[in-house]
DNA sequence: CTTGACTCTGGTGTTGGCTCCATGGTTTAG
DNA sequence: CTAAACCATGGAGCCAACACCAGAGTCAAG
């Protein structure tokens, strides 16, 4: 049985989050001890590890919650998980794609841009994007 | 000469957010009437317009600020704007990896787990996030 | 003149995921 | 036995970028 402390060290996540997410009923204490101290198993440990690996995938902790819901019921089944993560993965797509957006319309601005020297009165890059950068169809996706 | 809410208006945003902007020293009312209502000028609106385009770029609130401060320093030329439109981009690169690096992990899940109607008790999915997914090589990287 | 639409200020609430604090009890190494 | 290190609870604070609200003043149409 490990302390908090322990299994903080061990999940290289600190106290204050592993209490923070008994708060959030995402992971309890195997057990007290008289004095009132959580004491954790292995189980325990496998579970803050799974809590914090599905965060590197992107869920967020509402997200996991709700598959750690999915593995205690009865009535789910493996194509349920598999599932979410499809759904989580063309989130991230989407969320890949509008920075992808970004990340262009600023390559635009700073070719626009190429030859030095220039006044900043007559920066192209601030001129453009005062004058809305039509051509580059930035505005009018809502992520 | 523009009251808030054409101003808000043309700009597709609301009132709040433009009072929000000028609490954060980003846009000033040009003008106001002796009731106390703010008056906006073309130019308010094109800064307006900048603010937004700019977040559609990926600068935050804070860094339009310091845009808008290189705008208004005589020191600064337009090399100085280029060079931080090249940062935010390097930044969008960072994020954009971040990103596709968890879609990976998610594909290898979900191709780990093509064979379906296996009971949840085997998911390999879940499986896989509690075993810490070393071969993935997941964690370790703090964004 | 009234009514409804607009505006003002100042303040609080939201989301997510923690982080830090004060105060006090508990355990452990030497 | 004592000092250091740990643990407990409850609550506040933080970040960003707003959204929302109350209560009161102002403006424009009919």
């Amino acid at each position: 049985m490990l302390t908090i402390g322990k299994l903080a060290l061990y999940a290289n996540v600190t106290v204050d989050t592993v209490r923070y997410y008994e708060k959030e009923k995402l992971l309890a204490a195997t057990q007290k001890t008289a004095a009132g101290y959580r004491l954790y198993d292995d189980q325990a440990l496998r579970r803050l590890s799974f809590i914090r690996q599905a965060q590197h995938c992107g869920f967020s902790l509402t997200e996991i919650g709700e598959l750690l819901a999915l593995k205690r019921s009865d009535a789910a089944c493996c194509q349920d998980v598999r599932s979410v993560a499809i759904e989580k993965k063309l989130q991230l797509a989407h969320k890949i794609k509008a920075l992808q957006g970004m990340s262009e319309a600023l390559s635009e601005l700073i070719t626009s841009c190429d030859d030095d020297t220039r006044p900043l009165q007559a920066c192209p890059i601030l001129d453009a994007l005062e004058n809305s950068m039509q051509h580059l169809r930035i505005g009018g996706s809502n992520d």
